[in-house]
DNA sequence: CTTGACATACCGTCCGGCCGGTATAGCTAC
DNA sequence: GTAGCTATACCGGCCGGACGGTATGTCAAG
């Protein structure tokens, strides 16, 4: 905190984090080069002095949601012990879990600049498409049964388009329900 | 076919057609009133005649669809036998069939327009929000072990959101194992 | 002659992008 | 050390085009 205090984000950063939040409160339809800039604290030449043009912007916006989501879930493979599942696993806790890791503002946030960069050009989709076919090897060698650790990471993005979309919100209970009758694509086929 | 030709639809049908292709074919941001009317052979005076703005040509747009995916859903499920997760197989039909109700171009019109209505206001969503619901109200009487309907929908949608952001496209295989997985599900818990 | 179903022309706004200017820091020559 | 040069990191204003929406004209059917 005392660095963050000592050493303020600059300009570049703190560019990409307005237009993150702006997406994720006012829409895609709210993101402007002007709103992006005034947020940050710079002038429109300014913010285009670092970005030269809206799709850069969108780019750097993605490339950077890409990097944190790659970092994200390889902490999630971490934090689980070794074994058959553990990749699924893994994404049980990131789509099921209770804490900081699942389905916070923070997932908002990514699903709003995911939307506006798909808005934009389906292509900045691009370093996203490159972590999940990362993910998919990874589940490919998970040791389950085939199919399961796919179904298990399908469910997971289901619960992430309904959160994004507002399509319906699960009680906790279900959600646990949901993870219990996922857990048991794990056991080895019968 | 005869029917179509001698009855061609009328002028707000082809606007309605005429923007949900456009959607699909170049974006949301493609989406002009504009281009609208001159693609269903009106003028936009002849489009703002029938649809008294854009948001009303998109709510239009949006009920049509959520009408079709209701009646769609009601096919499903009655194509099933009925008994304990009729509601759950029809799901899967829809998400993992191999037959014209499932994952081909209607699927990506679809999407599009629930992109494009979501753009322009979240609430626009609501007719497909009130589907939603009663599908899951329906899967909740299905009979099957807690959790385990809520967890093979959530696998379809992510199926339905890959193929929307055009994410990854699982091979027939790994969708028929997928499949094959979550119909696990319903079977008793141990 | 009225009305429904358009067509045509136009307006105001908004937004992305460009440009000219400028303050500051660092470097170099003398 | 200081005058001059250059690159960096912006600022503020402007323009052109696109787009949503309006106002008015047209014309056949009943």
């Amino acid at each position: 905190m005392i660095d963050i205090l000592l050493h303020p984000p600059d300009a570049p950063t703190r560019i990409l984090d307005a237009a993150a939040a702006i997406v994720q409160a006012r829409g895609v339809s709210g993101l402007t080069l002007e709103a992006a800039a005034r947020d940050a604290g710079v002038s429109k030449g300014g913010l285009l002095y670092h970005f030269a043009s809206k799709e850069a912007l969108l780019d750097a916006m993605l490339r950077r949601l890409a990097d944190f989501m790659e970092r994200e879930y390889e902490a999630c493979v971490a934090a689980q012990p070794p074994g058959p599942g553990r990749v699924a696993r893994a994404n049980l806790d990131w789509g099921f879990g209770e804490g900081e890791l699942s389905c916070n503002e923070r997932h908002d946030m990514a699903g709003a600049v995911f939307r506006a960069a798909f808005h934009h050009d389906p292509a900045l989709l691009d370093p996203i498409r490159a972590v999940i076919a990362r993910m998919r090897r990874d589940s490919a060698g998970d040791g389950l049964s085939p199919g399961a650790g796919d179904a298990i990471s399908a469910a997971c993005d289901g619960m992430f388009m309904a959160r994004m979309f507002r399509l319906y919100t699960p009680t906790t209970d279900e959600r646990a329900a949901m993870r219990r009758a996922l857990e048991r694509l794990m056991e080895p086929s019968p």
